[in-house]
DNA sequence: GTCTATAACACGATAGAC
DNA sequence: GTCTATCGTGTTATAGAC
């Protein structure tokens, strides 16, 4: 496994975090102890604790040093493709694979810690935002907004809130494909092998035809609308009998 | 909260379940301990381990309780609908409704612990299998083979690898959207309240619309194909060249 | 069936020698 | 910076009185 690039600092310290990354992307952050970790780095016990601090701040740091340089690459190739367009509206299977290939792809680089990233997302998801803090969910914010507004450029019928409703979809169709739990190949072995979850090229095909599809689709009819129109109805019936 | 149907067993039984799914479900299960779900339950300790014998145990049994009812409902009206179609081909639509409402209604009912299904799964499907048992997971298996199914009989053109993969788009989609972390809103707190992601009928409609289009859409161009034709016309142009 | 007491153990964090 | 020893706390599970 490469290890993650890291200030001068400590190879003690960078040593730490990639075991942690593993043991907790392999298990979960509460089944993992200060124990395990050290044990597995071969550091002792005190380390993580001088380091780090506590438990909860070396769990911060993992999901720092994994979410940073896949979201940071997102942000920039679609600002760059959005200055690239100059008054072109864009096109939206492209808008739609800048914001999953940097994911996908670091989610299936078996060379790489970041094959934990998926995993550690959803774990994160689960606890309270006040113990994981709001770092994960500011930038994660900052993202939909982002690419929400790129999506409604390169699809102008696209309303506002479908817009919103959509992107959590393809987050959630992303997230789920890829988030297989460790080796379990579910959707593999389910397919008897059709689908190969491993390759990320096919992975990022699949999606970008589905959810471009689904992100053209017509909006629904509006819920109140139809409820509206059906009182009325109602009332209109009742008006015409009395 | 209504309590859940139990057979006559033990009053305390029930409600020591009830409890841990609320608890469970707002935290997770390595955050609660037994001591936790004793005493919001105004039980003793022992009780829990005189009726389920273990955490992990009762830990399967609060998935088991959540993921029956919702499950059996999916495949009872699936076949009632499969057998009412005679020769005919089905609605995708109503296909994808009958898989996602639900769990969507579940998800929604505010009156019943399955609120804290999603959270619940999701916090199952990041333990290992071996922990948890293979009932969910077989019961999830048999759901896909259904579903499946079902959409290629809706939907001749799609082919099986397709239908396997949307299939786990679907869930993808479906499972993020409703599991928002308790109470954080995130996406409506994101869309400005364009979304509620409270209406269980606005989820499934723009749920139905956005997935019976990326069902609908062409397949992606074969990866390997596209890999093999690049090879051939690099041989090609090279043997032109030479 | 219910409750209390406790066994047996693991945890995170820290103090202090080197 | 590194290592060891240990403190204080919390855990599951169980044994045994009622």
């Amino acid at each position: 496994m490469r290890e993650l690039q890291v200030t001068p600092e400590s190879a003690t310290k960078a040593h730490i975090l990639a075991v942690a990354i593993r043991l907790f992307g392999e298990h979960s952050f509460d089944t993992v102890s200060l124990r395990d970790i050290t044990v597995a780095a071969k550091v002792n016990l005190g380390a993580v604790n001088y380091h780090y601090g506590s438990k909860l701040n070396l769990i911060r740091e993992t999901l720092k040093s994994l979410a940073s340089p896949i979201n940071e690459k997102r942000i920039a190739s679609l600002s760059e493709y959005g200055a690239s367009l100059g008054k072109k509206r864009g096109e939206l299977e492209t808008v739609i694979r800048l914001l999953i290939e940097p994911f996908v792809r670091a989610a299936r680089d078996k060379d790489s810690l970041s094959v934990y990233y998926p995993r550690l997302l959803i774990l994160a998801r689960t606890l309270p935002a006040k113990l994981i803090g709001t770092y994960t969910s500011e930038q994660h914010d900052e993202l939909a907004r982002r690419f929400v507004g790129a999506f409604r450029r390169a699809s102008p019928e696209l309303g506002e809130a479908e817009a919103f409703w959509r992107y959590d979809f393809t987050i959630g169709a992303m997230l789920n494909v890829v988030s297989d739990p460790y080796r379990s190949y579910r959707l593999r072995r389910l397919s008897g092998g059709l689908c190969d979850t491993d390759d990320p090229d096919q992975i990022i095909d699949e999606l970008v035809v589905f959810l471009a599809a689904g992100m053209k689709a017509h909006a629904p009819v509006a819920r109140k609308l139809q409820k509206q129109n059906k009182a009325r109805d109602v009332s209109h019936r009742a008006h015409q009998a009395g």
